[in-house]
DNA sequence: TTGTAGGCGTTATCAA
DNA sequence: TTGATAACGCCTACAA
């Protein structure tokens, strides 16, 4: 039978009000009695009941506010789908959950949904942009009493409670090693990447170069480009790049635009080369059913929205600080086999 | 505001105890009462607590066993982990978890068990042996009110509440899809089973069959071993094939003995050959290191834990049945960059 | 057929 | 500094 403070109380002989003062570091207790008191949860191996605190804590009314850049982008359905889900078990602790969200990684206008939200919210999750002022104003929020979780994308200074989201580096060394197995560690490769301001993106860059240089030293990256997650522009710079250099055989999309490359592609006949890409939307499964994309490599989005909003939940239902500073997603592979359903 | 027993209560002029009765099936209820309530609750949007019902729940005392085939097998340590993982929330409603292991796929052996088990659990999560008797005891255990769900390995009679464990087939395919990435579509292939009486064998070589036949006809099986999970065995019968059919340039370790399979590679000098395995242990993590197997094909052994405890908690506090018939798990690919920490 | 009251474990408030 | 008590939402035993 598991403990409660009712049975310490009792072993201790005091009443549950003083082994909750105890327990919970509330309010002043004789040093001796918190001795006492501690010593006999210790002995009993006192667990709190996740129950009992969740209906106690539905008298206080808490609100998490959740900023995502995600709209028109797919990428982040998932992530909503992962919210949605933990803002069930929230709700049996009375918590709510505000989502906004914004076009584009745009710093003048997360600033502002920042200031919006801000009188309303206990918490904060943060989709952010990697710039000096987001980092301030993250500061000043936590000052304030208001927690910040970033998601997905993070900021380089440590006032944030945590990250969660991928580790870019594992990433780009997965499309690396994936290239390296589909081509025979011999590719002639074409970055695609998205906007170099974007921390994620680098890191995805710095390591599958990491890889290349350690385990594929016959791989070789010809060009890079800059996407900016815009499909005719990287539709654009990638024909341009092909007709330049012929002799590409791999392209690693790092971002998004894969279509773009892709149309490229086709249009200049060059089905042979061996294109690894990032992340599982609709229009990633075309490419894939289609055979353009060979593999992608994914970061489970729907994790990262549920455990994000979980953290957040049991930071104000239980004062407990997240267990690590960067909750990392795995890095999934994808192919035609494990993505699509055959009828 | 989440709506609450009492407010329906309230907004019906009943008392608490009424709405309860209509709500849960419980007693007699005036058949216009029940209407009212029911339209008040439906109008209202209830939507029970669960902290609510798992404090009430804590009164009762329930017991749910697994019986695991996993004495001597790594593969499982992922899985009792993430049953450990869902005992701590099972903690919070006064259920506890017993688990007892079974060395192999030994039939009297999980007989046994579950006769000694029966008396003392509300529940069974069973590793199932495909077998006939196994089928009649679940048919048995249901009857006199103790639920079954099966985890890992199915029986094919659908008395269970469910299955939770990898979809064997997609675990073929996806092998098959790698290979055919990996070998350019024109592997000579080996296959490694364990033992044919195994369900989700059997399914993988479908699975890897159906694959090839539909997106890579240019693969063939030249041949097929048993390894029974036993290096040893795995070893010679690896050997022997290879010597007897040294244009052999794949193999696909569908079951245990992975490191058999190698040790006959290394040996033989075959270096050359691409080796698909499944799941990842420690000794698999070696194989990948060395580089002998190039992939392998993971199904989430944790989240199978974790699930099907949590699908037990669900119906023994909340009557709730599980959604689905089968759990499906994802198949994971795993490739050296994607498993292993690099310093 | 229906209502009342007490308890599950934790927390907040008020009184001592 | 401490204790007593009520409340959170749900369930159940007992009373009417």
């Amino acid at each position: 039978m598991a403990v409660t403070i009712k049975e310490i109380a009792e072993k201790s002989g005091v009443s549950r009000g003083t082994v909750d003062r105890v327990l919970n570091h509330r309010g002043s207790v004789n040093p001796d009695t918190e001795k006492l008191v501690k010593e006999v949860a210790e002995e009993l191996g006192y667990r709190p009941n996740r129950a009992g605190k969740a209906l106690a804590a539905r008298k206080k009314k808490y609100n998490i506010g959740i900023i995502l850049c995600s709209e028109g982008n797919e990428f982040f359905d998932e992530m909503l789908k992962g919210i949605d889900r933990a803002q069930q078990e929230a709700a049996d602790y009375a918590i709510t959950v505000t989502v906004r969200t914004i076009k584009g990684f745009n710093l003048e206008r997360q600033l502002q949904v920042i200031d919006e939200l801000e009188p309303e919210i206990n918490f904060l999750i943060l989709n952010a942009i990697h710039d000096r002022r987001i980092e301030d104003r993250i500061h000043e929020l936590t000052k304030k009493g208001i927690p910040v979780i970033t998601i997905n994308s993070d900021v380089e200074k440590d006032e944030r409670l945590c990250h969660v989201g991928s580790d870019g580096i594992k990433s780009g060394e997965t499309a690396a090693g994936m290239m390296g197995l589909l081509t025979g560690g011999s590719a002639k490769v074409l970055l695609a990447a998205g906007n170099k301001q974007v921390l994620g993106h680098n890191q995805r860059i710095w390591g599958f170069c990491s890889c290349l240089r350690k385990r594929y030293p016959g791989m070789q990256i010809l060009s890079t480009i800059e996407t900016e997650d815009d499909d005719e522009l990287a539709y654009e710079r990638t024909k341009a790049v092909l007709t330049d250099k012929p002799e590409v055989t791999a392209i690693y999309v790092l971002a998004g635009a894969a279509s773009g490359v892709c149309r490229a592609i086709k249009e200049l006949g060059r089905q042979d080369i061996t294109v690894i890409a990032c992340d599982y939307t609709p229009a990633m499964e075309a490419l894939i059913r289609e055979g353009l994309v060979k593999a992608t490599i994914c970061q489970q989005p729907f994790t990262q929205g549920k455990t994000s909003v979980e953290l957040a939940v049991q930071y104000l239902v239980n004062d407990t600080l997240p267990a690590k500073k960067i909750y990392a997603m795995k890095n999934e592979i994808r192919i035609y086999e494990n993505t699509i359903d055959w009828v």
